[in-house]
DNA sequence: CAAGAGATCATCT
DNA sequence: GATGATCTCTTGA
């Protein structure tokens, strides 16, 4: 049911794929929240601009360094956590962004952290994700095959997903336009079509 | 609706 | 001292 460690092993991209439509499950004091996710993003590794490895290894990135099925959650824009699931072998820095989920359990504890009454106001786009589902930078190194945050594969079919660039990194140069982000087809949770 | 500005802070130079 | 894997609100048509 956790996935396995093997599974965030394999090159980003697949892990970004297949990553949709699975379970992402949150425990916290105050309740447990699950998303399906329906949008991610690859950071594939140190030749990728857009990746914040390619800039070296430093305190922030250390993580992605590490093993795989690890949590790599960090602080943007002096506002929202980010939380990016860490791939591929040691020392190999990659991971992939969860960018949104459809709220499936827990959904009251989701609007009460996000003050908002709107179903799809409370996990499309990955800031509002880790508002939703409380995760911030004491997250960071959580092993993914714990308790407190993982991933369930319920043996779902992988939807029918599209691929586009990704959100945010212009400064990335010629990796801005590669289409590395995934996102169920369809789908109105999804941060953007 | 689309576009722009502002909020605010950890991290790295 | 600059900047960013964002979000929300405001403006103007």
């Amino acid at each position: 049911m956790n996935i396995p460690r093997s599974f965030y092993q394999q090159p980003t991209l697949d892990v970004a794929r297949q990553l949709l439509g699975k379970h992402l499950v949150r425990k916290h004091g105050d309740g447990t929240t699950i998303g399906r996710i329906v949008e991610t993003e690859a950071y594939i590794g140190p030749q990728d601009l857009a990746c914040h490895a390619s800039k070296g290894r430093t305190r922030r990135t250390e993580v992605m360094f590490g093993p795989a099925g690890h949590a790599y959650v960090y602080f943007i824009y002096g506002f929202y956590h980010m939380l990016n699931l860490v791939t591929e072998i040691v020392d190999y820095p990659a991971a992939v962004l969860i960018r949104a989920v459809e709220p499936l359990e827990g959904i009251e504890l989701m609007k009460g952290r996000r003050r908002s009454d709107s179903l799809r106001d409370l996990a499309s786009g990955p800031g509002k994700f880790c508002e939703s589902f409380a995760i911030d930078r004491s997250l960071n190194g959580a092993d993914l095959c714990g308790e407190v945050i993982y991933v369930l594969d319920g043996g779902e079919p992988l939807p029918k997903f599209s691929a586009r660039p990704r959100i945010g990194v212009d400064y990335a140069g010629a990796w801005k336009k590669k289409p590395f982000r995934f996102l169920v087809r369809g789908n109105e949770f999804v941060s953007s079509p």
